[in-house]
DNA sequence: TTGATTATTCTATAATTATAGAAGTATGGA
DNA sequence: TCCATACTTCTATAATTATAGAATAATCAA
């Protein structure tokens, strides 16, 4: 992952409102939910979520799909994966201090 | 950990000196670098740096300590470590969609 | 103590990001 | 075709963050 990547991922989630959604959106599982039904949640005025659901949707972390008139957001799981691998590989450098308490187990190619 | 701890955490994460500088002093290991070799290294002015770091420190990813008359910082790998388990626990709650190349052994208490 | 070194704080300015009302763009139903 | 719904984009403003020179503080060495 380009460090501009992480950069603009950590910009993302360095925000309350949209740390919190992305954490709904992980629960929410992929079926997601509305615009609409987050803005709601998280007590935002629709123009303000809209705003941060882009950001969170240009660093990769959810994502948009259109239905009927509602756009409904999921979690990226690939993007958010990809994240926590930044940090655990390239940033940490696979660092036993950092990595010691998690095995990284390599997935086949 | 907060959520609010983790928000400013990743907002100190999302300025790409500053993530150069954390990844430098994982690096450089507990022995650390001082405030003007991190300036140089990071091409920057010293106080632009000072500023930096004075952020790193704030959210608790890296610790200052003073040898004569420099400031040595090093990585404080408890932060670092608190921020990744926040992403996978707190916020991912240990979903296997995303933790699931990663095995968390839980230290013997 | 004087001067050089190392770094921080002060300050001003530039740049970016957040907020939310108003206006505009689909979509679906009566 | 109209109207309501569901969002987004436009716009303006407020708030925050970044940058770096100038001034200040602390340490060491001659």
């Amino acid at each position: 992952m380009e460090i501009e990547t992480a950069t603009q991922a950590f910009s993302a989630l360095s925000q309350g409102a949209r740390l919190a959604t992305l954490k709904m959106l992980i629960k929410a599982g992929p079926r997601g939910a509305s615009a609409g039904e987050i803005a709601e949640a998280m007590k935002t005025p629709p123009p303000t979520m809209s705003f941060h659901l882009k950001e969170l949707e240009r660093s990769g972390l959810v994502h948009a799909r259109k239905e009927g008139r509602r756009v409904i957001y999921s979690a990226d799981y690939g993007g958010v994966r990809e994240l926590i691998d930044f940090l655990l590989a390239d940033c940490c450098g696979g660092d036993r201090r950092l990595c010691g308490p998690y095995v990284v187990i390599k997935e086949s190619a």
